[in-house]
DNA sequence: AAACACAAGATTGGATATCAATCAATAAAA
DNA sequence: TTTTATTGATTGATATCCAATCTTGTGTTT
């Protein structure tokens, strides 16, 4: 088993791409240590490691805070992704066997049938799992663990939004990605991939205010009864009421 | 100014990457404690930001070690440093300028000159900076970080590896990416990019075993008096001699 | 009333001492 | 010689304490 502190971080990590925590929220150590029922020390431990990925913003004597990138950073944020993956889609357009592509074409499946059900939150999860799915085929546990990185920190940064996500374009670019993968078009699914990123930032309309719904008592104590364990369920406020009919769950930007 | 244990963790990393801190090196926290005169939580944070890193792997109730990447990761972390390089290339591709280009012509020159001097210390960490001012001409400081921390552990890597490098060949690397680049001929840039790193895994041969030449205390005090700061110095055992003539210093692996 | 200065309180960064759990290595027994 | 116990060392973590710094609230001055 790994340490306390790790653990901590890990659920701090959930809960902030759960956006139960907002970016600006204050993570006070003593506040956290009586909520966790652990020491200052190794409060400090996980928020270091949170700091390191880029999830929380460590100032010094002042505390550390959830971060609240920049719209700079966003973009760049969204750059490297799109880089990450545009390098790895063209590694697997030469090494990805029928295994691989089946494998993404069964979660596109999923995620269909997820929004066919009207079930958002899954619906979202399985969005960006697409993403983590792909990097996995390349087998490059190193890349792996960069292209997470980023991910949580695209998912950081819809809490700082006011938009929301046209699920089915995206599904759509997803499955048509596999399509061109498959058929050696490797040009026109890194433009995709660029555009598929494009699609998301577009919608990027920074509130430098976010105001937090919740305090980090109410936020983590969920985590902590092991009420929210692996299966991941965002809290998502939905600017625009999800899908009615069940086949095709539009959901726009708003404002 | 950063935390105490941030600035220990950049010395441990220095330390690691001049190779005076071998993979496999116990790092014990009493031991580092005493030589930096902190406490053990002190050190017990700077370990975890060099595990996050990649540079030392923390096993519980055992301790921290410099990190000792399999064969596997080296590959592993070749591909990762490639597919990121041969992104940035992408991009710079169409955006860099003429200052950018300027910049880099300037780079490989230092580069050329440290050889020509037989300065084969210089040279070998001007090699190292060119991927990194490259990738700073992305303006892109996520990815910057990014490509840096993978840099950072091929430098460990170097020193599981009983081959040395032949600059001359990666400085002409160096100079035809640029000149590749400034034509638009991104497919060959990409390409030589794929080869520079393979040339230099090529040679890679690695000793499960290798000896620390130095105690953490004699690696470490350097730092500590503040005789070794900004320009990095790093400590390697050539296996060959270097260039006597002056003028082509060829390195060839060893056995 | 507005601006400034200052003191009190709170929070972080870090030190020290202490304890339990676990690992490593040695010593003892079969 | 192999196996088992014991001992010692190291890590993971806690509690308490202290200094530095930030925030805030108050009071004074203009």
């Amino acid at each position: 088993m790994s340490s306390r502190s790790q653990a901590i971080a890990d659920i701090l990590t959930r809960a902030i791409i759960d956006h139960r925590l907002v970016p600006g929220c204050k993570l006070g150590e003593r506040e956290l240590a009586e909520i966790f029922k652990v020491s200052r020390i190794v409060i400090r431990q996980a928020l270091i490691r949170l700091a390191d990925d880029g999830l929380a913003q460590i100032e010094r004597n002042r505390g550390a805070f959830v971060a609240r990138p920049s719209m700079q950073e966003a973009m760049e944020i969204y750059d490297a992704l799109t880089l990450v993956e545009q390098g790895v889609a063209a590694q697997l357009s030469d090494r990805l066997g029928p295994a691989g592509f089946a494998e993404l074409r069964q979660h596109v499946e999923r995620q269909r049938q997820a929004i066919e059900a009207g079930n958002d939150a899954l619906a979202d999860v399985l969005g960006q799992e697409f993403h983590t799915l792909f990097v996995r085929l390349s087998r490059n546990k190193v890349m792996q663990e960069i292209h997470a990185q980023l991910v949580r920190r695209t998912t950081l940064l819809r809490s700082l939004i006011s938009a929301d996500f046209d699920y089915c374009n995206l599904l759509d670019d997803h499955q048509r990605v596999i399509d061109l993968l498959e058929r050696g078009r490797l040009k026109q699914v890194m433009e995709l991939i660029d555009a598929h990123h494009r699609s998301v930032v577009r919608g990027y309309i920074m509130d430098r205010q976010v105001f937090p719904e919740l305090t980090p008592r109410e936020a983590l104590q969920p985590y902590i009864d092991g009420k929210i364990d692996k299966a991941p369920k965002p809290l998502r406020k939905k600017t625009a009421e999800s899908g009615g009919t069940g086949t095709h769950g539009h959901v726009h930007a708003t404002k």
